[in-house]
RNA sequence: GUGGGCGUAGCUCAGCUGGUAGAGCUCCGGAUUGUGGUUCCGGUGGUCGUGGGUUCGAGCCCCAUCGCUCACCCCA
C-alpha cells in the first residue's frame, strides 16, 4: 500500500460524496452569469510564459517563483496558467473581441500554482471568473459585486465581508510608494525581515503584513485614499455610492493592496469567516492597464475571480449541502432470463427514471440490502416465480406500502407513480 | 523556501514505565434455504509510513528519510 501511486501533492481528488456541492455552485454561477449576459468562455490550460510575465508582473512570486513553467519539445517556453484573466485577455485580442465591443465574459477551471499547500490553498485549485472590457466606469465594478453578492445569497452562503479599496492610476501609485517608501525606510529600525525585503521589491505589501509587531507602525502609514488625484478618487465615491444605494455592505481596507501587478482603481476581496489563513473567498478588481499592456488598443477593464475549494468549504461550514443524487428505482433479479433486468431497467429510464440495475449473481437478500441502500425509493424484483409467471415485484422501499406483483407490461406505470410519490 | 503537529485495518481511533497487534464503523456471511432498514452471531481486512540504530525483545526509545496537515511567505 506504501508504494501505490499517490496524487501529486496540493492536487487533489474530488470524490463522489463531495461531487454534489461542486455541480451546484457551477450549476448556480453558470444561471447568473446567463442572467446578467455573460458570455463563457474557455481558454487553454497551457499559454506561453511570457503571457504571465508580462501581465502577473515579473518580478511576483508567482511567476518568479510559483509558476509549472517547461520547455516543450519546439523548445517554446510554456507554463500552466496561474490565474485566468491573462489568457482571457489574450484570447479576447486574439479573436478580436474587443474592437468596438464591450463584451462580458465567465469562465471556469483549473489554475496551477506551485506553493507549500494548505488550508484552502492547493497547487491545483478551481476559480469561476469573470471579465469586462471597455467599460471606464466604477457602475461595472458595482455589478460585478452585486453579482458574486447574488450568488453567495443563491447559494445560501453567510458569514462573508466584502473589503474594499482603491490603487489609483499608476501615476497616484507610484507617487504613494514613494510616500511608503519614505515612511517606512524612515523607520527601517521597526521593520520585520519580511518587510524589509518589500520596501524594495513591493513596498504596497507591507500595508497587509500580518505581524503584529508592525501593525501599530502600519496604523500610521499614509493612505493612498487621501493622496488619490480627483478623476481616481471620483471613480471610488462613484463605486460607494452604488454599493450604499444597492445596499451591499462594505468596508473599506485601505490595507488591501492584492498581489497582482495589472490593478488599477477598484479593488476588492470577499472575505469568509469559517476558512482558514487562506480565507480571500473572491478577489478582483479593475486593470486599466492590461489589454494595452499585452497588445491591444487601450481599452479599461475589470473583473473578479472566485476560488471555488474555498467556497465550497464556506458552504460546508455554514451547513448548506447538496442532497447528493439517488436513483429512483433499483432492479433486483434472481435467476431470471438473461437480460431481463437490463431490459426492465431500460424501459424505466426510457420513461425518465433514473435507475440501477443490479449486475451480479448475488443472493437475494444481499441485492436487496444493495437496493435499500442506494437510496432507491423503489425495488423491482425479477425472480424465479416473477419469471415463470410473466409478473414483476414492487416493493417501496420509503415510508408505508406493501410489496405487490403486477404484471410485467404494467410494470413502468406502476413503478412511475409510486416513485413520483 | 521556513516552522509546528501528525503517520497503527478501507474510514475514525485506542494501544500502560518497551513483553506475541485492538475497538467502532464499512464490507461479506449467518440467525430468516425469496425480502432491505433495527437487533444478535460470525468472518474478511495490518511488512504499526520507510530505512537504520539501541535492546534478549520496539507500534512505543534514538537517528535519518518520505508523506499528510496547519501556519509563515505569497495568494483564489
Amino acid at each position: 500500500m506504501n508504494s501505490r501511486l499517490q496524487a501529486v501533492r496540493g492536487m487533489n481528488d474530488l470524490l463522489p460524496e463531495a461531487i454534489g456541492d461542486w455541480q451546484r455552485v457551477e450549476a448556480v454561477a453558470r444561471g447568473i452569469f446567463a442572467d446578467h449576459g455573460y458570455a463563457e468562455i474557455r481558454m487553454p490550460l497551457v499559454e506561453r510564459s511570457e503571457l504571465f510575465a508580462r501581465s502577473i508582473g515579473a518580478a511576483t512570486d508567482i511567476v518568479e517563483k510559483e509558476m509549472y513553467a517547461f520547455q516543450d519539445r519546439s523548445g517554446d517556453m510554456l507554463a500552466l496558467r496561474p490565474e485566468g484573466t491573462a489568457g482571457c485577455v489574450r484570447a479576447a485580442l486574439q479573436h478580436g473581441l474587443l474592437h468596438n465591443q464591450q463584451p462580458r465574459f465567465w469562465y471556469q477551471g483549473p489554475m496551477f500554482r506551485y506553493e507549500r499547500p494548505q488550508k484552502g490553498r492547493y497547487r491545483q485549485f478551481q476559480q469561476i471568473g469573470a471579465e469586462c472590457f471597455g467599460i471606464p466606469d466604477a457602475d461595472i465594478d458595482a455589478e460585478l459585486i452585486l453579482l458574486t453578492a447574488r450568488l453567495w445569497r443563491e447559494l445560501g452562503l453567510s458569514g462573508v465581508t466584502l473589503e474594499i479599496n482603491t490603487l489609483g492610476t499608476p501615476d497616484d501609485r507610484q507617487v504613494y510608494r514613494e510616500q511608503l517608501v519614505a515612511y517606512f525606510g524612515g523607520h527601517r529600525g521597526l521593520l520585520d525581515e519580511d518587510s524589509k525585503r518589500r520596501l524594495e521589491q513591493n513596498p504596497l505589501r507591507i500595508l497587509d503584513s500580518k505581524a503584529p509587531e508592525m501593525q501599530a507602525l502600519i496604523d500610521e502609514a499614509p493612505r493612498l485614499l487621501d493622496s488619490l488625484g480627483g478623476a481616481s478618487r471620483a471613480h471610488f465615491d462613484r463605486l460607494c455610492a452604488i454599493l450604499d444605494r444597492a445596499a451591499v455592505s462594505y468596508e473599506i481596507n485601505t490595507r488591501l493592496v492584492r498581489g497582482l501587478d495589472y490593478y488599477t482603481h477598484t479593488v476588492f476581496e470577499w472575505v469568509g469567516e469559517h476558512l482558514g489563513a487562506q480565507n480571500a473567498l473572491c478577489g478582483g478588481g479593475r486593470y486599466d492597464g492590461l489589454v494595452e499592456q499585452l497588445g491591444g488598443k487601450p481599452l479599461p477593464a475589470t473583473g473578479f475571480s472566485i476560488g471555488v475549494e474555498r467556497l465550497v468549504d464556506s458552504l460546508r461550514a455554514v451547513g448548506v449541502s447538496a442532497a447528493s443524487a439517488t436513483p429512483d428505482c433499483f432492479v433486483v433479479s434472481v435467476a431470471a432470463p438473461a437480460g431481463e433486468a437490463l431490459v426492465a431497467a431500460e424501459e424505466l429510464r426510457d420513461a425518465g427514471l433514473a435507475v440501477i440495475c443490479n449486475c451480479d449473481a448475488a443472493g437475494f437478500k444481499s441485492q436487496l440490502r444493495r437496493a435499500d441502500r442506494s437510496g432507491a425509493r423503489v425495488a423491482v424484483i425479477l425472480g424465479e416465480q416473477e419469471s415463470a409467471t410473466g409478473q414483476v415485484g414492487i416493493k417501496p422501499l420509503r415510508g408505508d406500502g406493501e410489496q405487490q406483483t403486477v404484471a410485467r407490461a404494467d410494470l413502468v406505470a406502476t413503478v412511475k407513480q409510486l416513485s413520483k410519490g
